[in-house]
DNA sequence: CGACGCTTTGACACAACTCAACAACCGTGG
DNA sequence: CCACGGTTGTTGAGTTGTGTCAAAGCGTCG
């Protein structure tokens, strides 16, 4: 058989070893892919669509707007990333979320998920497992922006990346691609976008880090560390 | 058979309607309680333990601490509420767990939930449905704490409060007992204890709401949604 | 009574925001 | 070829929201 394994298939071994039929789903739930441009608003915070969907290539955020127009972008899935699948059990999305580059996506509908989760219960385990990796995240963010100053925060959130891109192969050990401008980056840091130039020469100034021409440099992940308080993650267990 | 209904029964029964057997599960895995004073921290983040918790009575909150000795809380769980499933998955405490007022919580081993999930899926899905609502909650905090101001996330964050308690009968319309000090909104909300105080006053002033005598009194509910910029929730819906 | 936990207030400092302007870099079209 | 607008990055000056420090008031409880 020749499947090219997904970005998915990847990150769910690192929690457990994938049978060959669990395999075969996984790449059968991705079969269908959707290639969406730069842009594009994917879901729109209260839709009541019954659609999850599984990042592919490219770079996406999810977000949500406030009344007076501001927007705090909750994540950035990373290709093998699922998005939306706390939407699916909710019956309608808690957030938005657009493509920030020309992406690939696979759409899957609730029921056929439904249908994963009975059939292959190990394979429902691991999709929870990175799910609530992914939730784990989240409340990271929350921390960071609630207690953590601007370049605290900054450097946080560039060492989390950093980590991330690693895991699935995205990211030499000093270098990744990122095309998060800093517009992108205000929203997501809760800062201005004023102030995330600022920062980010302070942590160019001090030899820490450069992002330059879409391109992130650590120049040293120690310092930066510490800096930030961030504590490199221990390596992926595998289920008893 | 007298079983009074649990909180966490009734939260899921407005989510889907239980058979006699789900019951008696749902009831049975709470059978087990644990009183716990008052300040007592029941789960260290970090720790490997596989237990996850069910709150039966009083106040708790979840929380991460940070290098200097501040502290983000990222939750209240109240009664009903669970704790720490994500923690089952992912083998290890992402955050710690204390008892802010004396409680009573029923604990549940990881593989006795497992064994939950496989024997009533149905049930499964409701606890999922459950964790989904909470993480949403989480969310919907990062949304506060990243773009709204001090006063504006205080509000959102007592009409959020006022709102689940009253989902499970604690909380007549305009008035619920709330035993959070100005320290822990502080921690909850980003702020300092004293800019919190600041920020009550205002409220107080501009005759929004109060909070005196661990009471919260709720003033003026169209204004503070308008200020906050909460939007009340829909009413549950029933699975397809 | 004093000790303690919590709230309240004032004065001041500082981090982050706003406004305004400009520079660099595209791709487009005249 | 250059002019052009659009997007993104950069910098300065002034403002404001929130944090910090210090002190005092007020219950409750031993």
């Amino acid at each position: 058989m020749l499947l090219k394994t997904s970005h998915l298939a990847t990150k769910l071994s690192t929690f457990m070893q994938l049978s060959e039929r669990e395999a075969h789903c996984l790449a059968d739930l991705q079969s269908f892919s959707l290639s969406v441009n730069a842009g594009k608003e994917l879901v729109h915070e209260g839709q009541t669509g019954h659609l999850a969907y599984i990042l592919q290539t490219g770079w996406a955020c999810s977000f949500k707007l406030l009344p007076d127009g501001g927007r705090q972008i909750i994540a950035f899935p990373l290709p093998g990333d699922c998005v939306g699948l706390r939407s699916v059990l909710l019956h309608t999305a808690d957030h938005s979320f657009s493509a920030l580059t020309d992406v690939v996506v696979s759409s899957v509908e609730a029921s056929r998920m439904m249908r994963v989760f009975n059939e292959f219960p190990r394979l429902g385990a691991a999709i929870l497992w990175a799910a609530s990796r992914d939730e784990a995240m989240v409340v990271e963010h929350l921390v960071s922006i609630g207690r953590r100053s601007a370049i605290e925060r900054t450097a946080h959130f560039f060492l989390e990346l950093s980590e991330r891109l690693q895991l699935v192969g995205l990211a030499p050990d000093r270098e990744f691609d990122c095309p998060l401008n800093q517009y992108v980056l205000a929203d997501a840091l809760g800062l201005s976008a004023i102030h995330v130039n600022r920062v980010l020469r302070q942590l160019r100034e001090r030899k820490l880090m450069t992002l330059k021409d879409r391109k992130v440099t650590i120049l040293d992940r120690a310092k930066l560390n510490v800096l930030a308080g961030f504590q490199p993650q221990r390596a992926g267990h595998n289920q008893s």
